[in-house]
DNA sequence: GCATTTACTCAACGATCGTGTAAATATTTT
DNA sequence: AAAATATTTACACGATCGTTGAGTAAATGC
């Protein structure tokens, strides 16, 4: 058994292409035929296997939801248990919170980078069908830091919290998205790939607003 | 002179119509059809006035450009004089940045409102022609708040200084683009469209962020 | 008044879109 | 091996796309 394969399904070579071109140009900026020619496979495939096009643009959002939710669950609870019965510090939650993504960024493959730049592009987009499904594969993993934060910080306010989660999770998600924007801003001496450093300057920026804020 | 007129120019009904539908739905997703049914004129008048459709694009980012550019600026000179002959303190410099959108989101009609989700929305996407020449109009005022951050904290590094701002940044533009994301964090408690109490937690926050930041 | 420029309409171009359908081929099950 | 199912091909559909060019009406310059 095991034959020598010829490499992915026809599926998953359309979910392949279709996951980098969305990356790309975003749902609106790729068509169905673009995705087909990308896979090498028949125009009417894509029906074939996913239906209209927003069925597809949800399956190539879904297929590594599940692994990467349960990755960003475990990395907390490591962080939890390394922590012994005090809560975690708000910076090591931070860091537990970014580095699966990060890992799976830089060191995942072609297949994870184009699937966190589309996530990452679909967030900051108005397309709300699609980013209420996305927010919701992930809610669980930020709920549960939001809570571990307000155990470290007691006297921060539930709001106050969320709220600084929430420019926690905008800035986070906009690294992940490797634009232009810090490049240009540095005069080309930061590198948006370098996100070891990123994060390294990220965890406790963000940990001291956490903290500044715990009286509100 | 000045006859009782119809309205908006042409021009400026297509630039309008063009405004508020790439807001909601991006480059890709709005068809110069579209832009012109919307605008209750013909379709060729697109191509006539703007060339082709990238071109109109452009021409919206760039006709609110210079104002905004400008109140920015103007506002952060505000809060230089404010402060007399020493730097002024990072909190104020981050709602002096912000302020001048914000104004313009809230009560500067719907034009304003849309220009400013456009923007958002570009400044994640990864069509990086149009997202460097936004990013290109309004470094001067970036640079100038950089500058004065750094005359605030003259301990904190260069490198540390672009890092955080371009944090605040893209958390500052995510507050602008008013996605989903916020309310559906809090529960429905918090409502993206509290920009005012909003800045009040961002500006403390960010600043205690870059004070943390100052030895690096 | 006439000529030229400007503003706009109308119709059409070739290309591409998403999505079906019917037939052909490959694979699996019986 | 036969039957049933799964996969793939080829093709066509109506619709829409961005853009162009020819023609009309109004404004402007002389």
């Amino acid at each position: 058994m095991n034959a020598p394969d010829t490499g992915p399904t026809t599926r998953d070579r359309i979910l392949n292409a279709a996951e980098r071109l969305f990356a790309q140009r975003g749902y609106y900026g790729v068509t169905i035929r673009q995705i087909t020619r990308e896979a090498g496979v028949d125009v009417a495939l894509a029906s074939y296997y996913f239906g209209p096009k927003a069925d597809l643009f949800r399956a190539v959002l879904e297929r590594r939801a599940e692994e990467l939710h349960g990755a960003i669950l475990a990395s907390i609870d490591a962080v939890e248990k390394r922590a012994g019965d005090r809560p975690p510090g708000v910076e090591s939650l931070i860091r537990a919170f970014a580095q699966p993504s990060i890992d799976r960024l830089v060191r995942g493959g072609e297949g994870w980078r184009d699937y966190i730049h589309m996530m990452a592009g679909l967030y900051s987009s108005q397309q709300s069908e699609f980013l209420v499904a996305m927010n919701d594969m992930y809610t669980p993993a930020m709920r549960r830091v939001m809570e571990l934060i307000r155990l470290s910080i007691p006297t921060a306010s539930e709001r106050s919290v969320t709220l600084s989660f929430y420019m926690l999770l905008t800035a986070v998600i906009s690294i992940y998205s490797e634009t232009v924007g810090l490049e240009r801003l540095s005069n080309g001496t930061i590198h948006p790939t370098d996100f070891d450093a990123i994060l390294d300057h990220l965890a406790p920026f963000f940990a001291a607003g956490f903290h500044r804020m715990a009286s509100v």
